[in-house]
DNA sequence: TTAATCAGTTACTTTATGTAACTTACTGTA
DNA sequence: TACAGTAAGTTACATAAAGTAACTGATTAA
């Protein structure tokens, strides 16, 4: 009956990949910055899942918000060295997409 | 206005990562097979959920479950090799925690 | 003046998870 | 024999996460 206790750090990545959208957001911001609207109509989401979304990932310091101030504004998300460091994950489950998924 | 489409098997792996336990449930099967109840006490999982993780897994065949007719009965679950292969990804998740979690 | 875009927010609905108690064998203990 | 316990779930109900559609406020283009 010992409890097998998983590791903390581990845990905290799983549950992050286990949000809805947060890989195919990543996956989305590996192709190179992007604003708002290019992210939502790329993957498909909408606008209120996105901006929850998106203000996880930078208070995880997974990805970068940057305004940039024109008329009218406009603001960039782009991928920290954190979320960069994700890439192998999501290439890796590709990889396995293309092999095992009919 | 492009709908840059992304690529539906890639999207179904994702789908089923994004599921909550999916990834520890693979995780503690990569351990070797194991019962309901392990699988439960070691990654603290109500009964209920697991009950439907472990139905999905099956039915997308990345486990198996199979029933050892002993008095009182068994059930035992282990990965397929479709479940196998999905080793990479849970590695590399481990990896970046390590490296990135705090 | 009206319409459109961007980057969201708001209010509300539906789906997914979580909780706790229960079930149906069967075994072991008093 | 009666009682408690385990394994592998299921059921009914509660809460949290995600989806939908309409709306904002600033700005520009027709």
């Amino acid at each position: 009956m010992t409890q097998p206790t998983i590791c903390p750090k581990f845990e905290k990545a799983v549950s992050l990949l286990s949000q809805k959208w947060t890989a195919l957001v990543i996956y989305q911001l590996l192709l190179g910055t992007q604003r708002f609207s290019e992210i939502q109509t790329a993957i498909g989401i909408s606008g209120k899942v996105l901006s929850d979304r998106l203000k996880d990932l930078e208070s995880q310091e997974i990805i970068k918000r940057e305004v940039i101030p024109k008329t009218p504004v406009v603001i960039k998300y782009s991928l920290t060295d954190k979320g960069k460091s994700m890439k192998p994950i999501i290439r890796d489950i590709e990889k396995w997409s293309q092999l095992w998924v009919k």
